[in-house]
This record gives structure tokens, C-alpha cells and sequence, in this order.
DNA sequence: ATTCAGTCTGAATAGTTGTTCACTTCTTCA
DNA sequence: TGAAGAAGTGAACAACTATTCAGACTGAAT
């Protein structure tokens, strides 16, 4: 007598599944990781306590997908954001400038994901993180270097410290205050897109030209 | 009947303080934050763990207080730096590689003060230390500025991004690896210099030449 | 020498959450 | 329909450390 999961059991567990990660990351995004507490979760998830153990094997592992599945997201978003504009350098304002008005756009869950003390070892997973991110930065950076826009540097050194100017400046604890203000947080948005295109080489002039074209686009995307 | 502590005492009382944060200190720059714990803090002072309370109120004191006197130290120094220096432009550029060579040769203890989780709230002296820091760069960049050699910016903005890029890229999850060697440390302090001052807006061409005169005398500190 | 405020001790306590597991409920299949 | 395996439940448990406190000790004052 063999016990075979149906197809509808199979699509409820999934369901199940993904309902507790959401409630993870609804959680992370409230109240930051110090919010995704396992029987809150489970409330939220409409399950008890120990039915998550039977989705994820430890907390540990319920945070470290979270942090996956964002960073996923984030990854395609300055992947598209990319590949849409016309050039390397474009290509690369366009990365920076994403990477920003999305972490700004979700503050609580970007720190959370980023930086914020969390009581198990998620250390693989942001490392995973950082590293897809960083290294599709690196990848723009070295395409302008090859256009020749850029001079030849060590980009995968000049990306993590892109992506720390990006993160302090905007999630860290001295970030500006009031960036409910769509104006404000336009300007620091292209402050900082400034500051990093400067930073790796593209001269000033120019670097304003791409940060007011890549910010155009994703004027949609702080609306949102 | 009056007791009044006499010279000896309160001399044998200060020392015991300043054991319990040097030992904390010992404990933090050998395995990180994660290391300062009560017991075995008090272990290293000679102690006993009750004892420490009765010059802490709370290990979130305790910490606070090590935050803000190893963020005195930083500041001191790189003023100091700064002001050896012949302009504001080197200054700036001193105060960059200072910060760089420091964090550098205390990399557990720098991860530990900036953003390794702690299981108590050791925000405030966190934000405190980050503001001086940044503070004190950004009246570098702000002289600069003044001075005519760098465009008019954020200032405060472009030294909290700088403070980031710093430390994403030295201490961060993906900092390079091999920074034992001497050599490979000297190029990433140059390299992430380089990165700082261009970000700001210092020419390619003169930032080369003012991240050289800065790192030369920073090799004593790299050597110490 | 004696007293006693002040200091130190370290085992016991406490509070917090992740994790477990004996039991209930649901689902499959003969 | 009923037997058996899967999934779900939630109260109890466990582990980890900061913190406390009753009693021991130190040394200043008389």
C-alpha cells in the first residue's frame, strides 16, 4: 500500500511553502529580521509553530532562502535595467541606479538582508548575495573598461566598494532622513549614481549625462 | 565613621576598569564582537563575572564603551594624518588612507566596532562613531571643495558613501583575501584610495599622484 | 584590635526563542 | 469504509548567557 502525494496535495505543500517565505519576508520588510521570529511567521503564515519545521530545516535555512529569493529578484532587476541601455557606460549607470531606488524603495528589508545582526549564521548566504551582486557590477565595469570608456582598474575590488558606498549611504545608519520625499530621494539617488560612475572614471561631464539618463527610467520604479 | 577611599584605592579602581576594556578590547580584536562575552571577559581582566557590573551596568555598556574609545583613537589619528599633510586635498587624501591602513591592520576589531551583528543595542555609540568619523571626513572634502579643487557636492552624503566603500571593500565579506602580504595590502589601500578620491571628484591624473604622496608615509603605520 | 562600608565572588537565576515530539487530523488506497 | 502513512499541532523543552545577590573578603577609620 504505497502512499503517493496527488497532484493537489503536491501544489498545497508548495503553496504552503511559499506562504511561509512570504511571511518571512513580509516580516523582514515590517519590522527587519529581527521580526522573522518562527512562531510570529507561523501566525502569519496561518500554520503553527512546528509545521514550518516541516518546510524548513532550521530557521537558519528559512532566513538564508529568504535572503536568496531577494537577492534573486534584485539580481534580474539590475540585470534588465542593464541590458536596456544603449551602451556600456549606460549599462552601468543604469546597474548603480537600480541597485539604489530599490534599496531605498524597501529599506528595512535591504538592511535586514544586508547587515542587520541576525541570531543564527547566515554568513553563506549574504556572502552568495554580495557576490551575484558584486559581480554583475564588476562585469559592467569591466565592459565600459573594455569600450574603453573607463580606465583598466580592478573591477572586482571597484564593485564591492560600489556596493558599500551604495549601502551606507542609503541604508546605513547615517543615510539621509527624510527620503520620503520623492525629490529628496531622486537627488540622492543620482548623488550617489554620481559618485560611484566618478569613482571608477567616468569623467565628470559625462558622468552626469548618464546618471540623468539612467534615472529617468526608474522614476516608474520609485513611483511604484 | 566616614570611609573615604584613599589614593591607593581609587587608583587600584581605575586600573580594574580600564583591565575589564582592555581585556574586552583583547577579546574583540582576537575573535570579533561574538567574543566579548561577560565570563570570559572578566576571565582575561582577573576577575570575577559579577565584578564586571559593578563598573558596567550592562555588557551594552561595556561595548558602547569600547566602540567609542577605539573611535576616539581612529579619529585622533586621522586628524593627525590630515593635518601633516600640505593641503586640504592631501589632507583628504591622508585621512582616506588612514582610514584604510587602520582598518586594515585591525580587521576583526574594525568589523566588530562597524557592523558584526551583537546581541545587544549597541546602536547609538555605533551611529556616534560613524558620524565622527564621517564628520571629520567630510570637513576634508568640504575644504577641498572651498579650496577650488573638487566640485561642489553633498559633502556629507559623499563622505558617508566613502565610509562604505571603505569598508565593504577592506573588512566587508568581500574584501580580497591575501592581505597578508604587504605588498598586495599596500596596491588595495592605493586602489580603494584612488576609488575614494575620484568618487569626490578629484581629477584621475592628480588623484594618482596624491594617493602615492599619501600612502608613502602611511607605510610606518602598515609596517606597525 | 575591631568595626564596618565598600568591594569582590561565582553559583544560581531568569528570560528569551529556536526546536522537538507525542498526539491529532488529514489523505490515500485497497 | 477502514487501515496506514503523511502532515500538522502546540505545549513542553533546551540551550545559551546576561544578570543578580547573599555571603566572603579587604582595608580604612578609630
Amino acid at each position: 500500500m504505497v502512499y503517493r502525494r496527488t497532484h493537489q496535495v503536491v501544489k498545497r505543500l508548495a503553496a504552503r511553502r511559499s506562504a511561509i517565505l512570504s511571511a518571512a519576508r513580509d516580516a523582514a520588510a515590517a519590522g527587519g529580521m529581527a521580526a522573522v521570529q518562527i512562531a510570529p511567521v507561523a501566525v502569519r503564515a496561518n500554520v503553527a509553530a512546528g509545521t514550518v519545521y516541516r518546510y524548513f530545516p532550521s530557521k537558519a535555512e528559512l532566513i538564508s532562502e529568504l535572503i536568496t529569493e531577494v537577492s534573486r529578484d534584485e539580481l534580474s532587476a539590475i540585470r534588465r535595467a542593464a541590458e536596456a541601455a544603449p551602451g556600456p557606460s549606460s549599462a552601468l549607470a543604469a546597474a548603480v541606479t537600480t541597485i539604489a531606488v530599490h534599496v531605498l524603495s524597501q529599506r528595512k528589508l535591504a538592511w535586514g538582508i544586508l547587515a542587520e545582526p541576525v541570531d543564527v549564521d547566515v554568513t553563506a548566504s549574504r556572502l552568495a548575495s554580495r557576490r551575484d551582486i558584486s559581480g554583475e557590477l564588476a562585469m559592467r565595469i569591466d565592459a565600459a573598461v573594455r569600450a574603453g570608456h573607463l580606465p583598466a582598474q580592478d573591477t572586482a575590488l571597484a564593485a564591492t566598494a560600489l556596493l558599500g558606498a551604495l549601502h551606507e549611504a542609503l541604508v546605513g545608519p547615517l543615510a539621509p532622513s527624510n527620503l520620503e520625499d520623492p525629490i529628496k530621494l531622486r537627488d540622492t539617488v543620482q548623488t550617489v549614481t554620481l559618485l560611484a560612475l566618478r569613482a571608477v572614471g567616468v569623467m565628470d561631464a559625462r558622468a552626469r549625462g548618464l546618471v540623468v539618463q539612467a534615472t529617468t527610467p526608474a522614476k516608474a520604479l520609485v513611483g511604484a
